[in-house]
DNA sequence: CAGCAGGCAGAACATCCGTACTGAACCCTG
DNA sequence: CAGGGTTCAGTACGGATGTTCTGCCTGCTG
């Protein structure tokens, strides 16, 4: 997929916003004047490109005839998340921080609300039920943002280095160390020191699918 | 709110799809020939209608200037779910059965794919950490469809009268007691007997947001 | 029955709007 | 520097489209 330029980038994210806000498509020469653009053929020229490249449709000769095809965009109610990997205890998390999102295991929808705002999130499927002390069941979706900083209380995606273990657990810094404390009350919490920790992102929200 | 007529229904109805097909909304002709009218003015005249019993919005001089206004048309994206109650041991549910959802605690906005096709759902909110055994933490949100008979395997709402106590657990028929086996493989199951059991409904979704 | 309002048909009008055409500016590549 | 591709500006054409006007039919009401 060709990049795109910064005046494209500018057009589809005015039909974005404009189709939000109207609750319809806009026009060439709403584009035209939204972006300010000085002619309607130029508008024209790079929506075919944003034809071509399949970020949009067109149907030609009518009038608003756009769609906009790509995933995610803000204003929509859903929300595509790919589900990158499995996690699972003993086995090590592949590497989500760069762009390998090409070939997902699978692709979920989620209500975009759901997200708090977050744009480029990710999921991951537990294999197992090693995360039972976490309230994490096999099969469970987590959706996840990626950060390697996080703050006191967040639910973390965490991998001790020396255990080879991954987790999921709320995270307290406490002097020196760091206290990983489990979803479940019940059980007691543990402590590593921050060399023996990689933080892969923060925990937005457990999926479990019963039905 | 007046009551529409045959024509105005089919007319939203028509709007409805379109836009869900098109991806935009449709002329007053696209109406006219969609709706077998004879006139694009008597299009007019009736979405002049939809417009005053805020069915739709309209902007004038505009073309395909089309919104749909109301809540929840099938083929939407989302659903709203309404969260009906607190969940929580030692206190009983209200009655979920009969029509009493119009005072939900709070609408849940939820991918409708994510629902199985199932339509008249309701959510529960869990109160505390008595569910723990079944993975189930404070905070959590349980999507419900409502249900008397649930098959073998089916986790489902239920409430135990001489505990007076709800839980959330997995169903089996054994002979003449039935199995509930938490979704936690290190807990035990429980034996109660048919008659000590209120089967509420069937577990769809579980949902925590930790963001 | 006269009067009136709701619903409709057909046609005409003015504008909206997608598209095509021409030419210019700019940036590569050989 | 010549040549070609990309991007853009300005303009014009013609079909698409919202709106209006006139008139007809039907059912209701006093």
């Amino acid at each position: 997929m060709k990049k795109l330029s910064a005046r494209q980038e500018r057009i589809l994210q005015f039909i974005t916003d404009f189709i939000e806000e109207q609750g319809y498509p806009p026009t060439v020469r709403d584009i035209q004047h939204g972006c300010d653009i000085s002619s309607t053929s130029v508008v024209d020229y790079n929506l075919n490109i944003l034809q071509r490249e399949e970020f949009i449709r067109r149907s030609p000769e009518i009038s608003r005839g756009l769609e906009i095809l790509k995933g995610h965009r803000p204003g929509a109610r859903t929300t595509y998340v790919p589900v990158l990997a499995y996690i699972a205890a003993g086995q090590p998390l592949p590497d989500l921080s760069a762009e390998h999102r090409d070939a997902p295991l699978e692709i979920l929808e989620v209500a975009t609300n759901r997200l708090n705002g977050e744009s480029d999130v990710y999921a991951l499927r537990v294999r197992g039920t090693s995360m039972i002390d976490a309230l994490i069941a096999d099969g469970d979706i987590v959706i996840v943002k990626p950060a390697d900083t996080v703050k006191d209380g967040d639910t973390v995606v965490a991998w001790l280095k020396r255990e080879n273990e991954a987790t999921l657990k709320r995270f307290y810094h406490e002097g020196d160390r760091i206290r990983l404390q489990p979803a479940n009350t019940r059980m007691e919490p543990i402590y590593v020191s921050p060399d023996n920790l990689d933080i892969q992102g923060k925990v937005i929200t457990v999926l479990r699918d019963l039905a």
